[in-house]
This record gives structure tokens, sequence and C-alpha cells, in this order.
DNA sequence: CATGAAAAGAACTCCTT
DNA sequence: AAGGAGTTCTTTTCATG
């Protein structure tokens, strides 16, 4: 992982249908010494796949929820997740700490809808309590976050010194 | 929006590098025509953009959480999230409904970036207080919602008739 | 690990139905 | 709105430094 792998995962996080020959025109190298790259990238795990994003609204999922979920003491944790898994609804699913023992978010085209499902999370064996907090307005979503040289592949980082510059940013699709 | 138009968003977003080509013969047309098409499905703003998907982990974010943000009375709303957009580590923002005004997402390298983090939000004018919640696990993220055809581009639903079927899912990068 | 050249394939445009 | 043909560009492979 160097500078020049940091500025594709960058790049690509920002457009992921960029081409080798833009990237290598970016960096400053050739096409395949790109492609060895991203492919290493990939192999690695440091990129683990490409995505488009659609709007949720336009493909008619209008209402956007995070779902804190209580459980009784005493049940495996996994077991519950993998209930959760089941559910299509749910487009991210944390174990956490903090008052709640997961956090979901979840999307769905109306309210009847999010009660359906509320309903069917409240039924799996092991969940105590939901408290749903419902988006109001999105002002962003899944904006890249910059690979920033002391980030490091593992373990080996570097004491901080200086707090690192930020990059600005725009509404909507964040590039 | 017809159903292969939803096929391909579906596909594009299991898989966003996927070549006209390859949506050409998963839909059945010719590769002009489906480029046709997703070039409208990008116009209209059905698909936003594509993007790379980097583990956090691999890239040195190592905590991730969810900070709800409560705001003082007479304050404006916008304004507090035009500067919250200014934070880079804040991947999502919603304004919401239920305990908090604000839900974010933040992800930073290590805990010490979170307090960090907190002390820059806690000086935001007009926020009151904020509550965090930190993700031990990531089960899963950015899991693509299938789009379905019940959900049309805007307003015309057809009334719910069945329940309609789920389709299973594994770990990780979820296709 | 990068480059350059060559072959294969895909993307893009235009034109026809 | 889709298919066919031709051009351009990119991707991919491989040999070389």
């Amino acid at each position: 992982m160097d500078d020049i792998d940091r500025k594709l995962v960058n790049i690509l996080c920002a457009d992921g249908r960029t081409s080798y020959a833009e990237l290598a025109r970016q960096v400053g190298l050739t096409p395949p010494s790109v492609q060895d790259r991203v492919a290493k990238l990939e192999r690695t795990g440091v990129i683990v796949g490409y995505r488009a994003v659609a709007d949720p609204a336009k493909i008619g999922l209008n209402v956007t929820a995070a779902i804190g979920i209580g459980t009784q003491s005493g049940r495996e944790y996994a077991q519950i997740a993998s209930e959760f898994e089941k559910i299509d609804e749910i487009e991210s699913c944390y174990f956490v700490a903090g008052r709640e023992s997961y956090l979901i978010k979840v999307r769905v085209p109306d309210m009847s809808d999010l009660q359906d499902l509320l309903e069917r999370i409240g039924a799996i064996p092991g969940v105590a309590e939901t408290r749903t907090t419902i988006a109001i307005t999105t002002h962003w979503e899944g904006r890249p976050q910059e690979v920033k040289d002391r980030e490091l592949t593992h373990g080996n980082r570097r004491p901080k010194l200086i707090r690192r510059s930020r990059m600005g940013q725009l509404g909507g699709f964040h590039r």
C-alpha cells in the first residue's frame, strides 16, 4: 500500500467505473501497471467490490429508518444476526455497544411496510425491544472516506503528529 | 421503468463494473440497447453513481459509530447540517424524527479520533448533546436492495396484494 | 514492479427498422 | 425503442528492462 495505491482506492471509491486508462493518466502509470495494482487491491481485500448507487426514492424505497434492537440476556448473539440476515430490508447490521445490542438500517417503500417489518423483527426469538428512528431528510449517505497515508494496511501505524487536512464536500452523490 | 430496467439496476447494484456486453446477455438485448437504457437510468437519476467499496479496516478506519445529535430549539436545521458537511468523517447524515434531531454515521481510525471528532461536533453552534453508539461487529453494510416490480418510479403504486418473496443473502460483500 | 507493443474485446456513434 | 455495422478506445496478455 503506497501513495499510488491509496490514490487508486480514492479515485475508485469516488467513481467505481473509472477505466484503467483513466486511472493510469491520473496516477502517472501505464494501464497494465494500474490493472496489476487494482487486481492486487481486490485480491487482498482492500477493494471488496463495486456497486451502482441507486436513488432509493426512485426505486420506490421512500422510508429509511435506523432501528436499535435490545435483546434478552442469555441469547446467542450470532443466531439473532443470522435471523436478521434473512430480512432483505435490512441494508446494514451492526452489533453495538450502547443502549441496544444491535443497530440496523432499513429501507422500505412506505410506513405500512415499516410496521410490517417491525412486527417481523419483534417476532424473532431473543429480540426484546426495538427503538425506531425515522429519517426525514437524508442529507447524504455513503460518502467515500479519503484514504490517508497514516492509515496503513495493518497495525504498523505511525504516531499522530499533525491533524490531517480536511477535504471539502458537496451535496448529493459525493465525489 | 420496465422489468428490464429493474433488472439492469439490480445487476449494477450488485456489481457496478458489469460490462454492457454482459448486461446485454443477462437481459436478452444487444449492447447498444442496454447502453441506451443505462444512460437513461443515469440521466433520470435512478442510478446516481458508481463506487468501489473499500474494506474500512484495510484502509485504517477501525471504528464505526452512529451518533445521535440533539439540537437547541430555535436553531436553523439546515445550517447545522452544512456544518456537518464540512466534517469528512461523517459518512452519512440524516435529519430524523425520534429521540434526537440528527443521526450521523462516522468512521475514524481509532478511539482517540472519535473523541476528537465528538469534541468538534460538540463545538458546533446549536448542537446540544450527542449520544454515541459504537459498532463492535459490522455484520454487513450497504447490502443492495432488490428493485421489485411494485416499486414504481413515482406515486403510481398498485395496491399490495401479496407479501413478496425474500432473497437469501450471505456475509461480507453481498451480491 | 513498470513498460511497450500487439491482439482481443468492449464501448460508442450512426443509421435503419 | 431495438438491432446491426463500423470506428474508436480500452482491456488484456506477454515479452522485456
